[in-house]
DNA sequence: TTGATATATTGACAAACATCAATATATCAA
DNA sequence: TTGATATATTGATGTTTGTCAATATATCAA
């Protein structure tokens, strides 16, 4: 293979498997259009929290699918959830994003 | 539906789907294992540019699947590749970096 | 209790993805 | 030119993903 001949052969990768697969599950998260939509609607709100019941005619997706992709954004750890009734009131953990912004400086 | 008794219904997405689309590629690149290892290897090396040929025995991949991954960071425009004979060299491109760490702040 | 509404789950399907073996291309050295 | 090496492409395969219709569950109001 010859690759002594052009990089260090002790160089290796700074996490473990499981940590890149873990923060990769978050990466892949936003890596949806309508989720990364979803999750910039739910950031963005001025309340800085959002109902889900708006989502379906926002984003032209039917319920189900909505319901799908914030099930994602939510086992990601990107948002919460919290059900006031009938609704579900939606906010986004900061401390994941900010363990995300940590691992892109 | 009622949805207006819950939620205004002049909310709007602050992107276009396109923007949405774009970045979204972005963030899907570093959605795999792999692909965040290949780019951390790439991003902490400390001469800033690292040949593509140890990739293989590091990451336990075959050669055009690792090819394949670099394709892919290199298409969502997170990394650069120049080629110096036989060996391309990778570093990132911090400016991509920097939108990414716009978007989450 | 009955009906309406908000959200979740299931099942199905087409599209996209990760992977590798085989092969191709390009560069360098002898 | 010939052989070796670095990277890319192609083709194939099994897996995952995004989507929706149908159905289920939970909450509220009458």
């Amino acid at each position: 293979m010859a690759i002594a001949a052009c990089c260090s052969p002790e160089s290796t990768t700074p996490f473990t498997h499981d940590d890149a697969t873990r923060l990769a599950r978050v990466f892949a998260a936003l890596g949806d259009p309508i989720r990364l939509k979803l999750f910039t609607l739910i950031a963005r709100d001025p309340s800085q929290e959002v109902c889900a019941c708006s989502f379906v005619v926002e984003l032209q997706r039917s319920q189900p699918t909505i319901s799908h992709h914030l099930k994602i954004l939510r086992e990601a750890e990107l948002i919460t959830g919290t059900k006031r009734g009938t609704w579900i009131w939606y906010s986004v953990n900061t401390q994941a994003l900010s363990e995300v912004r940590e691992f892109l400086s």
